[in-house]
DNA sequence: AATATTGTTGAGACTCATTCTCAACAGAAT
DNA sequence: ATTCTGTTGAGAATGAGTCTCAACAATATT
């Protein structure tokens, strides 16, 4: 977590009237600090490992405000559970998942989201949103 | 249901050594004369509602069986249900989903289509299958 | 400083889609 | 007839996520 991160935080929840305490601070520290894709439980552990005490609630809690305040973005890949990553340079992209080993690749096509947004036109829909999942055997699982 | 519908379905099942019941035949009727998308729960309820009494759990069962030998598929917009829709005639499309009323339009594209094997293939992934959805607001719910 | 107000937390109860368990059953095979 | 195997229904169990509510903490008001 770097000191811009954490300013970017404090500043947003205080305009949003959402206290800064300190079980929010180590969820988002926890965020911050890695790259995986994981659930809130994962996330709940992670933080028991490291000997930090906050309640299955609160991570659950605050995993919806990083959400909905753009500090990470969540997946859903069909088991049920939502699976979140920072997103702290706010780069869009979708995910390739080995359906073996469950390795999560992320990419970026601009052809498609152009073309997305031309499906969206021929249908009178405006695009809000879109969730894109490929499903494959990545090269080792391959071999 | 047509009679081709039935004789594919008999066919299968009888080649998978699962047994042909009046339960899994009104279950899989249902399916057939529907273009709805929709949930297990739903399913159920409108064989309730044509007084057929097949169990939560025989449906549950039953659209997996339908799912697994490809009588159907499935998708999932994120709310933790899977929604079915016959897939008789096995044309592939993805979904436009609009947000505010839930309606449901089908699209398929065959550029985003070619895309999505470039994509893998530049990360060394065999795709096995994808899941696309786009969510926006439909025209009646933008006016 | 004392009190009131408001938001936050943790523990555990609850929800809800789905899956599991298990006894009863049905049809085919012996 | 009897055994074997797969299927069913009812209700219990699962598991991710949400809700409830009393205790608490920080801020605002007197």
């Amino acid at each position: 977590m770097t000191n811009q991160n954490l300013a970017q935080f404090k500043s947003v929840f205080k305009a949003e009237n959402l206290k800064i305490t300190p079980q929010r601070l180590e969820v988002f520290r926890e965020m911050c600090d890695s790259d995986e894709h994981r659930e809130s439980e994962k996330i709940y552990l992670a933080l028991r490992k490291r000997n930090i005490h906050v309640s299955r609630a609160t991570v659950f809690r605050t995993m919806d405000l990083l959400y909905e305040n753009g500090f990470v973005s969540r997946m859903d890949i069909g088991d049920g559970k939502w699976r979140y990553e920072h997103w702290l340079d706010c780069s869009h992209h979708d995910h390739l998942i080995c359906i073996r080993c469950g390795r999560i690749v992320e990419f970026f096509d601009p052809e498609i989201e152009k073309l997305q947004e031309d499906v969206c036109s021929r249908f009178d829909y405006q695009l809000v949103r879109h969730s894109h999942q490929l499903f494959g055997m990545c090269k080792e699982c391959a071999d």
